[in-house]
DNA sequence: CAAACGTGTATATAAGATTATTACAGGTTG
DNA sequence: CAACCTGTAATAATCTTATATACACGTTTG
């Protein structure tokens, strides 16, 4: 499973695009993520890494660098997520063996394969819809 | 990143594909995969639950219940998998707040599209095709 | 300018997940 | 029955993830 900060940077842009007027300090996201304003500056830096908002030192809130129906979830998954691949190898196989010699290449194409289906489909999607799709289900 | 139990299973597989008329043992198997025999026992018993395989208490050896050609690689990511979902969702948003309160429903939706997408990549490949890869790599 | 508040970041720690290892009851084989 | 095997539990070692504490330093406002 993938780890939880992915959603936590969802939920954040989302509230950035939500109350775009509001300067809201770390502390204040934290509230309604539930996680610790640590976290949240921490996900806000590899959000400011890749270029997605812009953040200014001792000052309160993230301003989105471009129209969040310009930033995709692929963008988001790739600034927060550290490790590259979905599907994990074990470390050891016997290279004696002509199985455990080629199984990592191998399955390094099984890999890429579903992890392109997995990224075409996050790109597809943008903060602006997730946003969208909250505040739709919020109303009714 | 998924566990490696998905890849250890892959390399069981295609240990029992590509040796069908020896019948291997958990430690022989264990040997090639690089990991202990407990863990091979362990994932054989995944896949004899998900009738992929077909084992016997005592008796060394694994049997494909069907053709290679015919266990996909979602079978056997289904097999093994005990997370339902592959995107995390963080657990305590604030239900006080308009996102807070609707933002796993919306990640739901963003995950469901993105797994379906990559199982559906991973249903599309099989034992056979990676056991033919992986000799195909070993031969040349 | 000083107090209050904020970010960026290091470090420590706790909690959780994953993998390895040991152990053993009981089936199988020659 | 002796040697080997599986199935399974239990424990321990390791890695990953999340939380908490702390603080240097920028910003704002009276």
């Amino acid at each position: 499973m993938i780890n939880s900060r992915f959603a936590i940077a969802v939920h954040l842009l989302a509230l950035v695009q939500a109350f775009p007027d509001t300067a809201q300090s770390s502390a204040e996201l934290a509230g309604s993520i539930g996680v610790n304003a640590v976290v949240v500056r921490q996900v806000s830096q590899q959000l400011r890494r890749a270029e997605l908002v812009a953040t200014h030192k001792g000052k309160a809130g993230l301003r989105l660098t471009r129209p969040a129906t310009q930033i995709t979830l692929l963008d988001v998954y790739q600034a927060v997520q550290t490790e590259p691949r979905l599907i994990g190898l074990h470390e050891h196989p016997n290279p004696a063996c002509p199985v455990g010699a080629n199984i990592q290449a191998a399955l390094d194409s099984v890999n890429a394969q579903a992890q392109l289906a997995f990224e075409t489909q996050l790109a597809r999607q943008t903060v602006a819809d997730v946003t969208a799709d909250v505040l739709r289900r919020a109303a009714s």
